[in-house]
DNA sequence: TAACTCGGTGACTGTGTACTCAGTTAAAAG
DNA sequence: CTTTTAACTGAGTACACAGTCACCGAGTTA
């Protein structure tokens, strides 16, 4: 490769590093494509040479992350917990890019439809997991019979809820990991009585 | 009153009618206050006669709206209903209003403090009174013993998440009515066994 | 070395929107 | 009837922001 393209995929790179940066801190919506440019080092201009517009570029920041996002919940997902294991290390996985989550959860009634799609599409795949599992934990009889997906809904609901809201109940730091117990107590109610 | 004032107060009410009307269906932060002033009929300036900016009027419609609801949850509350019932008017109240709150669940995190701590602490009476029924219902024994908050919660973070995602769960028509009955289920995971 | 290519530049344009203010008109006061 | 007052008007201002384009200069090619 020679020099000239190199440079173009260094400052390409650099883009995408420092807008993923800022986009975690204050969101998509909130952030000037300026800011972006400032912050690269770069001309505003340049930023359009890379990127038609502002949305595609916020997709390609979300592409790639969801990706890697994807990719750790696969492999949780291989190694076949219990709804409450999978739940648990799903909010772990959260709270590692809890700011990126927090900006989605905020911000996903005002993106555009194929902004929308995709995100909720990835939702949608981790979901389903979800119900297998506690379909799975009833027919082993350690689950009471009851709407999974109601109960998936409301746990996914519940953290959607505190990440949108993130900043009401915690000044820094996580969220998730404050109220982790709370909504882990969700499977006490679920758990068929076995003793006591 | 003399002609003058009358006219006056005639102009302001109008503007608070109109701006209820077109928030409900647009939302507070995508609404220009330039539509507000067309469909109500007068000039862009006048309403800023009546209201030192567009925030003053968002909250004052939002004060309005706000109380007329309290004032309907408050009759709920002296009928003095279990957890179950209450929750199932609760949510027959917000489908009556569901754009509005819609709106609410929605622009939530992007509003300034002082509107944000209106509608929160609004909500958080609310909140303590589901609590108190649901506390009732366990020494009643009608519930088995649960994190009270960690319940009232996680049905209000589902609510939450159902306004504010409305127009993906569901293209018109009501999305609390669609999945009321699914809300209402975690009800049945806290009752205690009985019978079967 | 001369001609050409192309990544990068940043002032500029267009648009949307909150808010202003000099002027108008009709009601109220004298 | 004249003067004063105040609700109302709407063109205008200020600002933020996405996206453009004529130009620059270093790298590439002939």
């Amino acid at each position: 490769m020679n020099k000239r393209k190199e440079q173009k995929l260094q400052t390409r790179k650099q883009i995408l590093k420092t807008a993923k940066q800022i986009f975690s801190e204050s969101g998509f919506l909130n952030t000037a494509t300026s800011q972006i440019s400032a912050k690269t080092g770069i001309a505003h201009g340049t930023l359009f040479l890379h990127f038609p517009n502002k949305e595609s570029l916020i997709i390609e920041v979300l592409d790639i992350e969801l990706s890697l996002i994807s990719g750790e919940i696969q492999k949780l997902l291989e190694k076949s917990f219990d709804f409450e294991q999978l739940l648990s290390e799903y909010l772990e996985l959260i709270i590692r890019q809890e700011n990126l989550f927090s900006v989605l959860a905020k911000e996903l009634p005002f993106y555009t439809d194929e902004l929308r799609r995709k995100i909720l599409f990835r939702e949608s795949v981790i979901r389903s997991n979800f119900r297998k599992a506690l379909l799975n934990d009833i027919e082993e009889g350690k689950v009471k019979p009851c709407d999974a997906n109601a109960v998936v809904t409301s746990v996914f609901g519940t953290i959607h809820y505190y990440l949108s809201l993130k900043n009401i109940f915690v000044k820094e730091g996580s969220v998730i990991s404050k109220f982790k117990d709370s909504i882990l107590s969700v499977c006490q109610l679920l758990k068929t009585e076995k003793e006591g």
